[in-house]
RNA sequence: GCCCCUGUCGUCUAGCCAGGUCUAGGACACCGCCCUUUCAAGGCGGCAGCACGGGUUCAAAUCCCGUCGGGGGCGCCA
């Protein structure tokens, strides 16, 4: 009994806050599910709450849909036009005696001692006695639809065949069946998936600290590591596949491969996804990101070269986690009054004689032409023979010197890109 | 309190539906070694888990029951 019609499946944010890291995952099933199959991902805008909804987090909300990877078949349709709809349907129901007013609003009765039960696509066979369901109100005393009324007539309204969303909607499922059966309406298939959870265990929320698509992507995560970390939490691509793009997400998914288990959201594991991508990702790429972000840290890049900027970013890329920490990563190479490590300096340069093995070193740089890491190392390893030391006493000063750090690139490597004159300048203390 | 969902390393998971091939596999994190001018990256190795108790069976992580634990929902919010 495979029924043939094409699948639909649709996203519904409410834009009355930021795109939170569970919606986005449910919108990415769902796309993933509609692409997969070849059927329609849709939207749907549930403003009917006029106080909360703005139009800011509407835009916000598209545009980091977008941002992600996702994109949507048709217009999106919006609940705050359609108030006129859901009151003639509810108005429909009174009029064959299921519902009462109470007030100004429509509420639905809810019939006792029945038995709900729903073919859950990811937990099988969930089962709900309708005494546990209160009187459903549909249409409120200031004429706007509930939730779960405009979803049934809107779900119905969009042909939407697979209603994916988050398991904290499990116990709305049975209200909602009811309105199905009271307005005559086809069902569609359930799937709800596992919620996200934060790392004490509750539902993801604002109190775990940054939970929004939008300060994610503040931070410097890149989209592609997001999406592809998000979908695996409670989607195994199989093959002890963990690194895959939206596109080789599509080829693989299958709704039934996934886990009807919560998961805890780990940042770590982010991370080191971001900086995967970060890493894989081409210099050309990275560079106009890496420029929005020095701008967003203050610095003036104005009259700082692209070919600059590649260079250090070609240094950079597999060291960052996030493009948020290029710039604490690379501060020095825009500014001569970068941050320095207080304790690398008491251990690397309050000592004489590494002092003078750097000013020996800075000295003989003044003659090098060619300011090239190679040559810039032959002159360090002929001091370091010439005076017997290891050349860890040449190198770690003079990494605390150019740059106030005790880590990053090699040395030789920062040197040559940071340039002879700045180079030599902080050998010597000059302009700090 | 009532209802629903759920329980494999610290975390994400494979295995469970069709019980033996599981001395339970992979990844993140962590630890060690190698490489090395530091930090990364890379290579190699290590630590660590079937919540518990009963069954069923020749055999259970896998099937059944119970206990305990975790989560969600019970709005004229969405």
């Amino acid at each position: 009994m495979e029924e043939m019609r094409m699948v639909r499946v649709r996203f519904a944010p409410s834009p009355t806050g930021h795109l939170h890291l569970g919606s986005a995952r449910t919108a990415l099933f769902n796309w993933l599910y509609a692409r997969h199959t070849g059927g329609k991902f849709l939207l749907r805008i549930e403003n009917t709450d006029r106080v909360r909804s703005d139009t800011k987090f509407l835009e916000e909300i598209l545009e980091n849909l977008k941002w992600l990877g996702i994109d949507w078949d048709d217009e999106p349709i919006y609940q705050s036009r359609r108030f006129d709809v859901y009151r003639e349907k509810a108005e429909k129901i009174l009029a064959r005696g299921k519902a009462y007013r109470e007030g100004e609003a429509i509420i639905f009765k809810v019939e006792k001692g029945r038995s709900i039960e729903l073919n859950d696509i990811i937990h099988g066979k969930i089962t709900v006695n309708t005494d546990n369901i209160k009187d459903q109100v549909m249409i409120k005393s200031d004429g706007s639809p509930t939730y779960n009324f405009s979803c049934v007539v809107d779900d119905s309204y969009q042909e939407i065949t697979h209603v994916l969303r988050g398991d904290d909607h499990i116990s709305n499922t049975p209200k909602q069946i009811l309105f199905y059966e009271a307005l005559e309406l086809k069902l569609p298939q359930f799937g709800h998936m596992p919620l996200i959870l934060g790392p004490d265990g509750a539902k993801l929320s604002k109190r775990h600290g940054v939970v929004s698509v939008e300060e994610y992507k503040k931070e410097g995560f890149l989209p592609e590591a997001l999406a592809n970390y998000l979908i695996l939490l409670g989607w195994f691509p199989g093959e002890d596949r963990e690194v895959l793009s939206l596109n080789e997400a599509v080829k693989l998914f299958d709704i039934n491969d996934m886990s009807d288990v919560q998961a805890k959201f780990d940042i770590q594991k982010l991370k080191w996804m971001n900086g995967e991508y970060i890493m894989k990702k081409k210099t050309e790429e990275l560079l106009p990101l890496i420029k929005d972000r020095l701008l967003v840290a203050g610095f003036d890049i104005s009259s700082v070269a692209d070919d600059y900027i590649s260079k250090i970013v070609g240094l950079y890329k597999i060291r960052m986690k996030t493009l948020a920490e290029f710039v604490e990563l690379a501060d020095f190479f825009f500014k001569d009054d970068f941050t320095v490590d207080e304790e690398g300096k008491k251990k690397h340069l309050d000592n004489e004689e590494k002092k003078e093995s750097m000013r020996i070193f800075a000295d003989r740089l003044e003659g090098l032409e060619a300011f090239s890491q190679e040559g810039i190392e032959e002159i360090c390893r002929d001091i370091v023979e010439e005076r017997g030391i290891k050349a860890a006493a040449v190198i770690h000063p003079t990494r605390m010197a150019i740059s106030g750090k005790t880590k990053g690139a090699g040395l030789f490597e920062i040197m040559e890109v940071l340039g002879k004159e700045k180079v030599i300048n902080r050998m010597k203390g000059l302009k700090r």
